[in-house]
DNA sequence: AAAAATTCCGTTACCGTGCACGGAAATTCA
DNA sequence: TGAATTTCCGTGCACGGTAACGGAATTTTT
């Protein structure tokens, strides 16, 4: 409070006698100092509360740090899409002078395009790596990887059993399951819903839905144990086959009227939807895709649960920033993010 | 892409035959530059694409901004005590390097003090104010004199009609109170509400709910034409009062179940409804309190609608920042932030 | 005890900007 | 035309920290 004037290593090279190079040799631990000295310029510091001046810091070292972003490629209209674009959001110009920050992409379904992605990343040397979690083994391989070679990094959407990263930031899953259930129902008895999947392919991969669809199960159990319960699975790549499954489904079950899906694709049912409406239908949907929006709008779907990718994206960014420029390590690794519930009333300013 | 090195006004100043003292002239144009250096160097700063270094302007003039925040006294448990917490979400430990925050502080049912709290501000000089528009004409006056200083500031919360700030962080009012009538209705036609107002002052303050309660009777008279909308006025300062006023109310209308409340104040009517279990019961309230928060989780209140005031001010510290020290004015004046919805089910990790 | 090897430490040249000072060049005045 | 101004512009130090370089002091070797 009182003394105003910040103090710099000068002040600490005066204090102890030594000189500003020996100060900055202990302040960066690179040794080629005497026991001490080392010990008399660490208690200056407390003494005087030293703290190093970040910008001179920066300018003198002039590194630029590279941040490597490792996802799924971002088509339009996608998640990865929305997480992409929090990229951009590492706002803070004065932080960002010294940052960069590169996309790496793979194709979600390859896991050899994963491979040689990862192998760019490592190729690239960078400060930090933002990552989510696809490929079980070949995300353990790869980040065993970064630990090697002390690299920090942090997951975003979901986060595998190991242990050695900076910070995770993503949703509850088996809670948002849990909220997905209680937005469909309302709280109320229901007699029945249809739950959508998307048949998943060969490769082991880390799958969110199954936690929500964990946590719907429950809620479900818990509040409407009497309630029928179908699945059926579509194929995202085959519109026509969407139609044919869920036409052939509620000619056989008009008396369903409920539908939830546990991945971002909510949007591929909605032209059906759109086709059969249904005053009494509630539909539950999760992520803030361009199309699922629209489809909120019009009243298609009911209510989606969203996590704010790009946020995720962001904190990460900044998580490591800290880490790469200051040094600091985030207090709490795992960050669950709140879950929005979007309905057509608060979608607008999303 | 290719030129890796940054430029900077040395490579101008070689590049025009001048020096980087006249570089640096006409960069601040201070004067003291003929118009055809004045040209020369323009251009070359476009051919090269020159960036200033933040790090070292930041360090040669080696000022600290101040930015002030003028708030309401933030006693524990209110709204405003959310809103300064932003404070500290001021994460950015570069940026902070270069940064201040004070706090002042007023009394929001004494236009004095409010009137005293601005005269500290402006004797701080800060380089930056945010500010909630509390009394209409008080802080039309003071801002009116930020404007002479030169001294930028944005709204929070809510925002006055006059147009010389430099940003707005807030809820869409109107909206917030349509989205509270859809999430108590959920849609359906009810036929009863009573609405809990608080008694205002004798100073004209804006008033947010004024906007809310619009916004929720247009909704109301849309979906429920005939739904009988009644309305009891409570003291805050008087919490028996207020179980007599709620008390008298029900026992003469038992048939009313739903509630709302425009304000962040729906904690002061829990401890009554508590004492009083309705299972038909639906509770709307706005603003994340802890008290609030509270009697989302044990199921007293339904739904809280929740504006998240340490973003906002997070967001206005930071656009201040960035005018203050790199000179950049935010593309958007007014940030109509989302309405997050809180239930029982997602409050926890909010 | 002298030479060789280590261990420590001070000096110094930056990093890119900001800014004060003083002087050269151009202009105005007498 | 020479002096007095006024316009312009270059020089140089400061900001706080980094890191290479080389030398003094100390220790180890022969």
């Amino acid at each position: 409070m009182a003394q105003n004037e910040k103090i710099t290593i000068n002040d600490i090279a005066r204090r102890t006698g030594l000189s500003k190079g020996t100060v900055d040799r202990v302040l960066h631990n690179r040794g080629e100092v005497s026991r001490k000295s080392y010990a008399r310029v660490m208690e200056a510091i407390q003494e005087l509360g030293y703290e190093p001046n970040v910008f001179a810091s920066l300018l003198a070292k002039g590194k630029k740090h590279l941040i490597a972003i490792l996802l799924p490629a971002h088509e339009p209209g996608t998640f990865w899409d929305l997480a992409v674009s929090g990229i951009a959001l590492t706002t803070d110009s004065v932080t960002s002078a010294s940052l960069e920050t590169k996309l790496f992409e793979y194709d979600q379904y390859d896991i050899d395009s994963f491979r040689t992605a990862s192998a760019a990343v490592l190729e690239a040397a960078p400060s930090g790596v933002v990552l989510a979690p696809m490929f079980q083994e070949a995300t353990q391989a790869v980040t065993e990887q970064f630990q090697a070679r002390g690299i920090p990094y942090c997951f975003i959407d979901s986060r595998p059993e190991s242990n050695g990263y900076l910070a995770y930031f993503g949703m509850p899953l088996h809670k948002s399951g849990y909220l997905c259930a209680d937005q469909l129902t309302r709280g109320q008895d229901i007699s029945s819903v249809l739950i959508i999947r998307v048949r998943r392919d060969r490769y082991q991969q880390s799958d969110p839905t199954v936690n929500r669809r964990a946590g719907f199960l429950d809620y479900m159990l818990e509040h409407s144990p009497e309630c029928k319960i179908d699945n059926v699975f579509i194929d995202p790549n085959d519109p026509a086959g969407i139609d044919q499954v869920l036409e052939s489904y509620f000619t056989g079950h008009p008396d369903v009227h409920h539908i939830v899906m546990f991945n971002s694709r909510i949007h591929l049912v909605v032209p059906f939807l759109r086709r059969h409406p249904d005053p009494g239908r509630r539909v539950v949907g999760f992520d803030n895709l361009k199309a699922n929006m629209e489809a909120l709008r019009d009243g298609t779907v009911s209510v989606l649960i969203c996590q704010r990718p790009e946020e995720q994206v962001r904190l990460a960014i900044e998580a490591l920033a800290e880490h790469a420029i200051l040094g600091k390590i985030p207090p709490r690794k795992d960050h669950f993010m709140h879950m929005d519930i979007l309905t057509r009333y608060n979608v607008e300013d999303y």
